[in-house]
DNA sequence: TATGAATGAGTGTTCATTCAT
DNA sequence: GATGAATGAACACTCATTCAT
C-alpha cells in the first residue's frame, strides 16, 4: 500500500481530498464512508484521521477545494467579451465535461452547509466572489451595450449563478442535460440585448445562432 | 398520549406527513429520526410504521406532498396578466412567508431524489408540470409583447424554475433573504421586456427587430 | 369477518390452536406472529388474548393437542399384531400423509420445550405413554417370538420413538423422504426377527440363515 | 478489555464461534443476543462484525464447526471391529462428557437448518458423510457375522443415526439421559446379532454385553 | 365479545473514531 | 507516520401486548 505522504504533508492533505471528493460525489456525505475514502486511496482509515480531525472536517476542506474547477471554467469562459451566449455554451459544455453530468457533489455540499455555519461561510465567500466576478465581466457588456442600462449588475450576477445551480438541481431530479442546455442558453438570450441590439443597433454581421 | 387517528386513517397519514415535513426541514433526512418525528407528533415510533413502512418511503410520501403549497403559490401569483415582475415579488413573498427563510426541505427532497429514483421521477413530473404551467403563462405575456419572439417559452419556463431553485440554494449558503430577493426581480425585470417596452413605446426606437 | 366464537368458547379455543398449529408448522414459532395467526383465522389479534394469555401459552396448548393426530395413527397402525414391518410401512406412510414430508413443527415444539419446563413435562408424558403403548405392543410381538428374548421391552420402545424422531431431524436437514423411509424400514427389520424367525421356524431352529 | 485478536485472525475467528456455540447452546438461536455473544467473549458488539456478517452468517458458520467433535468421537468409538454394544456404550458416554446432557445446539442447529437451505446443505453432507462412515463400520460388522445378510447397510447406517438423533429430541423433552441411555443400548442389541450368535455358537445362556 | 390502532422495549447492524502496535 | 482491530453510541424496524371503542 502506498503511504500517504511520499513526500509532502501538504501532498497527502490534498491526495486525500482529491479521493474524498471522488467518494463523496459518487456515493454522498452520508452514504459514503471513512473507509470508502481510505479504500479509494489505498490508504488506511487511521490515516485519514492523521491529516483531518473529523469526518465532518474532511468534508468541510474538500468543500473548500471542490470549486476551484468551478473558478477556473467559469473565469476562463466569461471573461472574454465575446458573445455572452457563445461564452454560456463554452460555460455548460466546460462544466459537463469536467463533473459529467451528475452535480450531486454541489448538492451534498450545499445540504451540509444548511447545517454547518463554518461551511456556510464558505459558500457564502465562494459566491459573493463569483458574484463579483460575474459584474465585472457584466460591466464589460454593459459598456458594449449588451445590458440594459436600467439593470444593476450584481444582483443580475447573482442570479445568474442562482439560475447555474438551479440547473443543478432540475438535472439532479431528471430534467435531460440537454434540456438543460437549452434552459441556460435560452435564460442567457434573454437576459442579453445581444441578439436584438446587436442587429438593431449595429447592424452588423453578427451571427446569433437563433437569429438569421 | 394523544392517538395518532382521531377519526380517519387518511388524516393519520396527513398529520405523520405533516409532522415529518417539519422535522426533516429542521435536521434534514439524514440527521432525523423516526423518534424525531415521533416525537414531533405525540406518538410512538411504532405508529409510524402503521402508516409508512420505512423512514424512506415516509420520506418519499412527504416529498409528494410537499409541493402542494407551491404549487399553490405559483399558480395563485403567477396567472394574472399583470405586470410580471409584479407577480415575481408576490411570489417571492408568499414562498418567504409560507416556508421561512429555510429552504432546507427543498434541498433535502433534492438530496434524496439523486439516489431515490422513485422521487427522482416524481421531482421530474413536478418540474414538467411547472414548466409547462409557466409556459401558458410566458405565451400570454408574449401576447403582450412582453417577452421577445425569439425566445422559446419551454426553456425560458425551465429557466425560470432554475433561476428560483437556484436562488433557494444560495439562500442556504448564506445569502441574505434581501439580497435573494434583489437578484430574483433583476433576473425577471432583465428577462421582460416590460421596462423597456414601455420607454422605448413612449420613446421611439424598436428594440426588437420583430417591431423594427 | 367471521366471529371466533360462533357458540361455545371451547370451540373458539380449538380454532385458533388449529390456526396456531399451521402457521406455526410453516413459520417456526419465532417467525410466526400473533398477526399471522389472527389472519389465518380471520379474525383480530385481540381476539386472540381473550383465549390465550400470550402467545408462548398459545404455542403451549398447541403442543399440548399437537400429538393427537401423531397418536391416532401411532396406535391404530401399531395395535395389530401382523408384520411389525408392514405396520412400521403404514405408519410412516400415514405420518407423512398427514404431515406431508414437513416435520417442522415437531422440531419447533421441542425447540421450545428445550427453555419451557411445562411444555417439557407434557412431551415428557407423551413420551411415557406411547413408550407404554408400544412396549405393549412389542409384548404382543414377543409372544409371537418375533422379538429377541434378551430385550428389554420399554427401552426398545423408547428406541423406537426415537429412531422416528431421528428420521424426522434427517428429513429436516435434508434427508428425501424415501432414504428416510428406507431407513426406517431398515432398522425395524434389524430389530424383528421376523424375517429371519420365518424361515427358522418353518425350517429349523437356525437364527441366522447364513449360520444355517 | 481484551482484544478478540491475540495474534491470528483465524484464531479470533474461533473464539467468537466457541463463545457463540456456548452462548447458543444455552439460549438458543433466537434468545441469544448478538450482546450476549460478544459479553461472553469480553468483547464489544461491533467486534463481532468484522469476523461475520451478520448473527445468521455466525451461526451458520458456527453449526459448521459444531458437529467437528461429534465427528472425533463417532469415528473413535465406532472404528474398531469390537463389539458394538461396547462401542455404542463409549460412544454414548463420550457424547455425555464432551456436551454434558443438554443437547441443545444440535436441535437448534436443525431448527434453523429447516428455513436456512444454505445450513440444511451443510447437514445434509455431515449425514451423508456419517453414514457412510457407520456402514464401512457395518461392513465390518458384517464379516464378523454380526450383522444379517439381508440387511442393506447404508440405509441402517442411517437409522442409526436416527436413532441417536432421536435420544437426543427425547432427552431435550425429559427423558432421563439413563433411561436414553438404556434405550440406546436396547436398540443397539436389537440390531446386532452379536449376543444370540454369540449363544448359539457358544452354546452358553449369558447374553452379557461384555461377555464375548 | 371483538377490534385494531397504538405502544415501547428490544435487537441487529453500521460506522466514526480511537489506539496499541 | 501508518495500520486496522476494536469500540460503542446510535438508529431503523418489529411485534407481543394493551385498551378505548
Amino acid at each position: 500500500m502506498p503511504k500517504v505522504v511520499p513526500e509532502y504533508k501538504e501532498e497527502a492533505r490534498s491526495r486525500i481530498l482529491d479521493a474524498a471528493s471522488r467518494v463523496f460525489a459518487e456515493k454522498g456525505y452520508h452514504e459514503a464512508t471513512m473507509e470508502d475514502v481510505a479504500k479509494q486511496l489505498g490508504v488506511s482509515k487511521g490515516a485519514l484521521y492523521l491529516y483531518f480531525s473529523s469526518k465532518e472536517r474532511l468534508f468541510e476542506a474538500m468543500s473548500r477545494t471542490a470549486p476551484r474547477a468551478f473558478k477556473e471554467i467559469l473565469y476562463s469562459t466569461f471573461n472574454t467579451q465575446a458573445n455572452p451566449i457563445e461564452s454560456a455554451s463554452q460555460f455548460f459544455d466546460a462544466m459537463m465535461k469536467r463533473f459529467g453530468s451528475n452535480p450531486r457533489l454541489s448538492l451534498e455540499i450545499l445540504s451540509e452547509a444548511s447545517r454547518n455555519p463554518a461551511l456556510r461561510r464558505v459558500l457564502r465567500q465562494n459566491q459573493e466572489e463569483y458574484a463579483n466576478g460575474l459584474a465585472s465581466f457584466l460591466e464589460g457588456l454593459r459598456k458594449m451595450r449588451l445590458i440594459d442600462d436600467n439593470l444593476e449588475l450584481l444582483p443580475l450576477a447573482y442570479s445568474l449563478i442562482a439560475l447555474w445551480n438551479g440547473l443543478e438541481t432540475l438535472v439532479v431530479s431528471g430534467l435531460p442535460v440537454e434540456e438543460a442546455k437549452g434552459a441556460w442558453l435560452e435564460g442567457f438570450k434573454a437576459i442579453f440585448l445581444q441578439h436584438r441590439l446587436q442587429q438593431s443597433v449595429i447592424g452588423s454581421k453578427r451571427i446569433d445562432k437563433k437569429t438569421s
